[in-house]
DNA sequence: GTTCGATGTAAATTCTTTGTAAAAAAAAAG
DNA sequence: CTTTTTTTTTACAAAGAATTTACATCGAAC
């Protein structure tokens, strides 16, 4: 009871099971429910630390059930759907879910969805939204795909910290980004560490940017931003 | 009995009931069956209208229970197989199946296919979209249809889940593919394992390629690339 | 100019990820 | 059923990175 319990909420005992046999692999405990009272119920007796949700139940749908949750508490919860045309109104109508997939959906995704959920402050929009595959700046582009960094035609080898440091910068271009900012946007949000530790990917990073025509500049006491030189 | 029942034979209880599943909610009923003679003896008794049949099954596997099933009925027949390879011999073989899907399988095409195959007058190789047959990238070249594998003129010997894992590769040259995402390519949704299998292969391939052009980058804490050498 | 917190950065430390051989398990062939 | 082959898991070494530390330096305010 308790900590690593989850509520999956299905009509389809199917469902509840694929899910169980995924989630119990990465070391949860798995509570199923086929019905919106069962899932009420359950809640308060099994106290698990997330719901997976279907929004098509009998006797109380998936909406209403959130809905009543959401209440009296922030359990974080993920939506299932079959139908596309749910997806809008999951993320337009603010119900409360944390996040959402549509069925049929891939159980280790799941899996990886809870986690993400469960980490603090997680944004699942940044999750589902594409990201642009291609940054530049001056004469610095930055592919997301290959994962690769160009200064003009050449290719500059950086690691994974500083690719990450680079490419939130880069989505701000000339704009000031405290340490905070970007240690949430390049490390995530469950980051547990010195702020201090930007500086050193900052330094690594101007070092290889050097020969370019950009450069991370210092806004004193606040954080960097990225600007063209001179 | 009868008319809208559909006979679903497959070892693996849980692709029964995920067909189940899809199919009831579109009005058909759904007889399943775990052996290849259970299947026969449901053939009589349930007079099935279309038989959804996996070609791996215990005691008398799929091709046998074609060939019976054919001598005596024209039952639609959709086939269902893990192996590409296998794919060729429904095809080209002329064994009798009138559609065909691989596994894993989206559920929801599945229906789709059930509803066509019903429909008079359908067309299988239409539906099934042709993926290119034959990929290459620096001196070496994949044929999915015959499965081989060259680096230049030499043929080399790779293994099943070489040539999947290569095959998904290939469709992304240069790209940074993740575990997940090349589990997701060349095992399929559904598999259930440790995402470091992947690297065993990787290792393997490495190995074989050695003489080509190619080789599979390590790309630090994401996953790995396909590459041109130098 | 002096002070004091903020920043730069090299080096040490710690932590993660990856490579790989070998064992175990599973699947295919006989 | 037995043997062979393939796939997956395991375990440990090695490589590679990330983070912290420590101290030098800088910059703003007075």
């Amino acid at each position: 009871m308790g900590k690593d319990t989850i509520l999956v909420v299905d009509d389809e005992r199917n469902i509840i099971e694929l899910a169980r046999m995924y989630l119990e692999k990465d070391g949860f405990t798995v509570v199923g429910a086929e019905t919106g009272t069962e899932a009420l119920r359950k809640i308060e007796t099994e106290q698990p630390i997330l719901m997976i949700l279907d929004l098509m139940l009998p006797e109380l749908d998936g909406w209403e059930v959130c809905r009543r949750v959401r209440a009296n508490s922030a359990l974080p919860i993920i939506m299932l759907t079959a139908r596309d045309d749910d997806v809008d109104k999951i993320v337009g109508l603010e119900l409360g879910a944390d996040d959402y997939m549509t069925k049929p959906y891939n159980p280790r995704e799941l899996v990886a969805r809870v986690k993400a959920v469960l980490r603090r402050g997680y944004h699942p929009q940044a999750e589902n939204a594409e990201q642009p595959e291609r940054y530049s700046f001056g004469n610095v582009v930055v592919s997301t795909d290959t994962r690769e960094v160009r200064v003009g035609e050449t290719p500059v080898d950086v690691r994974t910290k500083e690719f990450d440091l680079l490419v939130a910068l880069m989505e701000h271009p000339g704009k000031a980004l405290s340490r905070e900012q970007l240690l949430n946007l390049a490390w995530g949000f469950d980051f547990y560490g010195e702020t201090r530790t930007v500086d050193v990917h900052v330094a690594h990073l101007r070092k290889k940017l050097a020969v370019s025509t950009i450069t991370i500049e210092t806004v004193w006491g606040v954080g960097y931003k990225l600007v063209e030189k001179d």
